[in-house]
DNA sequence: TCATTAACACGGG
DNA sequence: CCCGTGTTAATGA
């Protein structure tokens, strides 16, 4: 199973760090909608995505969800990073959207590799980096565009992580993601479908062609 | 004007 | 039958 965090980490990482890696992580796959943090829970471990997507949410005081962003493969949790640094909890839930496949690194590694390691570094400013730039865009998304606009860089996102063209999602679920109730969400794949955007089944969205 | 909530009918699995 | 879906009417921001 290292051979996986070769192929996704290893143009990033120097060989020792590599083979540190592979001492103290721990491979852990996960199935889709397993939780893998909650909100208010202290992060030991941080995950480096083998393979996957993890949907990172934010949580209001009312219990409402809401959509942040996706991680992929080769990105980790910033989230975590920051917990790590200042030892606090985390204040998003991550919920593995397909079955994905992750390696766990202790925390306390993380403060020594810092030091150690310049690629270890430069890894962590670059996903600080990278969710800093995917949060302006959600933030963008939900200050500046309508929700219908919205709800469509959501589908495409879907389809993106998933490989696929097809969404497989009912209206309830992404209303709950976009914070929103499902009568919008359905008159709003109504219209998509009306405009030849999308196509409509039970539990499903084809993405048409653009 | 547009979102939300509740209510109801339709239909596929 | 159960659940997802499509729609409408009432209400509120």
């Amino acid at each position: 199973m290292f051979k996986e965090i070769k192929i996704n980490y290893g143009s990033l990482f120097e060989d020792a760090l590599l083979k540190e890696i592979e001492e103290v992580g721990v491979y852990k796959e996960v199935r889709k909608d397993d939780k893998l943090i909650e909100i208010g829970a202290y992060v030991k471990s941080m995950p480096l995505l083998i393979s996957g997507a993890i949907k990172i949410l934010r949580e209001d005081g009312d219990g409402n969800e809401l959509f942040l962003y996706f991680l992929e493969k080769g990105d980790t949790c910033a989230m975590t990073l920051s917990c790590c640094i200042g030892q606090g909890q985390s204040k998003i839930r991550a919920v593995a959207e397909v079955d994905s496949c992750l390696y766990m690194i202790p925390v306390q590694k993380m403060e020594e590799w810092t030091s150690k390691y310049k690629s270890w570094r430069n890894f962590v400013f670059a996903s600080y980096h990278n969710r800093l730039l995917e949060l302006l865009d959600t933030i963008d998304n939900i200050a500046f565009l309508n929700l219908d606009k919205r709800l469509l860089k959501y589908l495409q996102d879907k389809s993106k992580i998933t490989n696929s063209n097809i969404v497989s999602s009912t209206h309830q679920e992404i209303a709950y993601d976009l914070n929103t109730s499902r009568v919008v969400i359905s008159r709003l794949l109504k219209a998509l479908e009306n405009k030849k955007v999308i196509e409509l089944q039970r539990n499903k969205i084809v993405l048409l062609e653009s």
